[in-house]
DNA sequence: TGCTTCCATGCACACGTTTACAACGCGCCG
DNA sequence: CGGCGCGTTGTAAACGTGTGCATGGAAGCA
């Protein structure tokens, strides 16, 4: 049996509240029983139980994470940059992945975070009007990433520059006929980024006189296959474009992987470029929009922070910038793009893919 | 305010007792009672103190999981399957990230999870004896992966099947000089993952009549850079590898980039085989040994759960299998394979690389 | 009918802290 | 010399639930 605060009190020859308050290093305490009081903590190797804390103070120490996919990169990084910031400050981190739909229904019905945590951390989750009430019902500060709920905190990359910027890069490069890889279409819910970056894609090309056509944007719903099949779509065209913007660098990987499977080449066939700086990106030498992901974590817990101490201040937005980063899949413009109608090569087995150096 | 049971009991005319038995589904307790207090929590929209729960029955109904690093795929991997398991069972997640070296200490000097949770899941972890024993004093039931802590729960691999098939493939192929890029060499905690491979090599080596020659065993600390530099150290040799067996995907993803770098193609030139089956080894056409890896974090949460329900059954321990992937990085070993004394192309520049299909 | 058995329910305490409030001693100042 | 303020400590009441035990009543049985 572990020992409590009533073991240290009879050791230390002082009543509870001092044992509670020496512990927790209170200024109304003399020098010399809160060493007395330390001391035989230390010697019947007593920590408070963290249960008994919350409930008596109502505080928890712990800061609630809902994060749509732990298992991929990007979600992992950030948990990595939050993690690190609450650990920093002694606060606990409750895990909350919510990749499956069943989950995420249960979640919102059965709100098990409730009087569980002080804080809320939310990641980039398409949240329903209802849902987003529901979780400001907790009553907690809440640090929302990419989307935005009315009164909460809120950090997010520039999404609208970010994609200007990929596809100004194409421009520049002299392209004309540029696709793009979009993710999922038209959600219901709150989940604004692929709209923004749509919509950045389509004025930049307004601005720089290209003629809008629907067949250059196609859904790849974010996964390295969606993204291979999207490619393999849009080099079907009757007129194929000669570089592709995927809003997602995983999609890009799926393109490069089509372009290797038909025998074509980045960027001396078609030039790709992705978004995120993901860790493979430099691997497979795609030019991407970085953007700090590992940081939007450390944001994210650092607005907690402020929350939980100062209290009342209203919630801030913070825009972090993205940057252009510039690798092997993009190049310029060829004065006669080829065209190819080949198909891609069907068959179970792994097939070739290769990129080249600018 | 939120409301609590007194709340409950005094809307559906009972006892708080009746309410606490009723909404645990408890059995005695009649059908009509229980209609009414589930009735009375509805209305109220009321959800029970966890943390008073936790005091007064002494279970926590969470789950610590103790994790390296958060942000590696591994490790992203294995946790979630962790989480559905738990998740299914309404076990919460409270997650420890020990990348930092400072973290980890002073993870073992506060025991922050003492009394916090009703059972542990350590990730892989380089645990010294006194930190085994710090856990082992928490006086719940502990899953390890990787590495093993007497009495408790124990999942892992087959490591020394998996890297006897991945060096045998390269026999077979017809290689008869195999370099390996290791892991971190001779760490002095509990880590034997690392040990047991390199074991493995050197038997499967012996048993083929090959002359051990220390020379290609080349440290890549698991990192992509350092896999790389192993890779260079490896063709720099007198007589270099025809083939290489590096024992984690993110080695071999490097070593692929020094022979991409040096104008190398693998499997032309030399050949190379990972470990895990990491998502972009299809991407980059890796031939690799595969391990069920989100599979482990389920296996590790089902033993905590037998762990927490059964209770007095001794621990067990599962080896699950591994599985050779061939793709395009191995091939048949050539007859007079070329020498190369280049060096690599040094460069801040990202440089080409590529792979080409068997 | 009277006794036992069993089920449903209530009573009251325990769980281990935090914290408002009171009490106490001491020095300071009027 | 008395009162006042301040710093230190103790007292006791929450905090919200789980649970052993007692109670009451209905059903079963002789």
């Amino acid at each position: 049996m572990a020992a409590s605060i009533i073991d240290v009190a009879k050791r230390a020859e002082v009543s509870t509240a001092t044992v509670s308050r020496a512990l927790r290093g209170l200024p109304n305490v003399s020098a010399a029983t809160r060493e007395r009081v330390l001391r035989a903590a230390e010697e019947l190797s007593y920590s408070v139980s963290p249960h008994a804390s919350s409930l008596a103070s109502g505080r928890t120490g712990t800061v609630g994470v809902v994060v749509p996919f732990v298992n991929r990169w990007f979600y992992s990084q950030v948990l990595a940059g939050i993690d690190s910031v609450l650990r920093a400050h002694d606060l606990d981190l409750l895990l909350y992945n919510l990749g499956d739909e069943r989950v995420h229904e249960r979640f919102f019905t059965r709100m098990p975070l409730r009087r569980r945590v002080d804080a809320l951390i939310v990641l980039n989750l398409p949240l329903s009007a209802a849902e987003s009430e529901a979780l400001v019902s907790m009553e907690v500060p809440i640090a929302v990433l990419g989307s935005s709920i009315p009164g909460c905190w809120h950090v997010s990359i520039d999404n609208q520059e970010g994609a200007s910027t990929a596809v100004r890069h194409l421009i520049n490069l002299g392209h004309r006929r540029i696709g793009m890889i979009t993710a999922a279409p038209g959600d219901p819910r709150g989940f604004t980024t692929p709209i923004v970056r749509q919509h950045a894609y389509r004025t930049v090309l307004a601005q720089a006189g290209i003629a809008y056509d629907p067949d250059l944007e196609v859904p790849g719903h974010l996964s390295i296959d969606e993204g291979a099949s999207a490619m393999a779509q849009l080099l079907s065209l009757a007129e194929p474009p000669t570089a592709v913007f995927a809003e997602s660098d995983h999609m890009a990987f799926g393109a490069l992987r089509t372009l290797g499977r038909m025998g074509l080449t980045a960027p001396d066939d078609v030039s790709v470029i992705g978004f995120d700086d993901h860790e493979t990106a430099e691997l497979l030498d795609l030019t991407t929009i970085a953007q700090p992901v590992a940081h939007q974590g450390e944001l994210l817990a650092r607005q907690i922070l402020d929350a939980l101490s100062g209290g009342d201040e209203e919630p801030a937005q913070v825009v972090v910038p993205t940057r252009l980063v510039v690798r092997g899949t993009t190049g310029a413009a060829r004065e006669h793009p080829p065209r190819y109608h080949s198909t891609p090569r069907p068959g179970p087995e792994p097939d070739q893919h290769s990129t080249t150096a600018r």
